[in-house]
DNA sequence: TTCTCGTTACTAGCATTGCTAGCGAAACGG
DNA sequence: CCGTTTCGCTAGCAATGCTAGTAACGAGAA
């Protein structure tokens, strides 16, 4: 069984060798950058061989697009285990957050801008989204005073989905970034019902 | 003139007739449906007729997303005036930002998540975008508490922004939509700084 | 009326895309 | 050492956005 055992190991590493590819191919110029042709040149291998490790080019997408949850996870993670309180955990995670996506574009439009056919708001979504999703609702949760933590997790991260989104098409304008942020976790720091905390 | 006024005239109508043609092939299949093929077969002239009225496809999306910031500022405008009061207003304005959003996915594709070269945060911005920014702004502005209205607004307008988006990825749960878009309301409608509302 | 010329829309084609069929060689099992 | 099976490659398909070159139409002059 050993050489099957070789074969299996090769042919996994060929696959990560492909999503790596496809992924800093993506991140230098872009998705629209990433085709078959130049990815297979780009791993050294031919184009069929891509489509022997994926059904299709949206397989590879969504491939990167789990490295990419997994990587946001762990950012995420670190800004909010270095804060001294659950305020400043909110504002470093959001901090965080805004950072990845505007660090890494193409990996979070892979993330989030692309129909992928992932689970996502169920028990069975792959581990690092549950991770990204637990590390906001480790942050929001502290803030949600009597509300539903989770629901407001969900509506933290739109929001701050929203900001990132609307600020990468240019729908908003870049230069007051940080008051707009600091605005949204001041209307989120307050719980959304009543006995408010202060800033 | 006169020949020349028809002229213009016809061809203003043709490319009205494009856009439309492509809106509502875009509405029905989506947007990879949208080839400029099936767009001259739609419109019944032959491809090249389509550049000679737009530089390429990139611009025929851009001026069906055009349509549809005047059509979006007009619900709002419409969802807005009809509310007896401040808290109301925004609640129905949201709602109704949500229900154009769903209920034309392709065109608020077209509008928002479309890498677009239009000018948006700047006062060449077209004025359909200035009418619909307006009237987010007018619901959001009471509400403000002392913040500043205009980039209350738009972390309200990034907030619906992401919710919807997340949503219709499947990324967030489309049971808890209703409670999820009453928090983020009540959210803002304390204003961001202290001296609260009551819900 | 007839000729000329500019406009206009079409046919045909290019390069590139994602994807697949079919072959040839290499490696494994006996 | 041979038969079989796996595996990756060459070549090609249909469809894409876009463009070059051409034929036809209509307006104005002779």
């Amino acid at each position: 069984m050993s050489i099957q055992d070789r074969r299996e190991r090769e042919r996994a590493r060929r696959e990560k060798l492909i999503i790596t590819a496809a992924r800093e191919l993506a991140e230098a110029e872009g998705w629209e950058a990433v085709t078959t042709r130049r990815l297979a040149e780009r791993v050294e291998y031919s184009q069929p061989v891509l489509y022997s490790h994926f059904k299709g080019k949206d397989a590879i997408m969504t491939a990167v697009a789990l490295e990419g949850f997994a990587d946001l996870a762990a950012e995420l993670r670190a800004a909010r285990t270095a804060a001294p309180d659950a305020t400043e955990a909110l504002a470093r995670i959001s901090a965080a957050y805004v950072a990845f996506a505007e660090r890494r574009p193409a990996l979070y439009d892979a993330m989030f801008s692309q129909r992928v056919d992932l689970p996502f708001a169920t028990p069975e979504a792959p581990a690092a989204l549950h991770a990204g999703f637990d590390e906001l609702a480790a942050a929001v949760g502290p803030h949600a005073d009597g509300a539903d933590p989770d629901l407001l997790t969900e509506a933290f991260w739109a929001a701050l989905h929203g900001l990132v989104t609307l600020m990468r098409g240019g729908r908003l304008p870049r230069g007051q970034h940080e008051r707009r942020l600091a605005l949204l976790i001041a209307c989120f720091t307050r719980g959304p019902a009543g006995s408010g905390h202060s800033l």
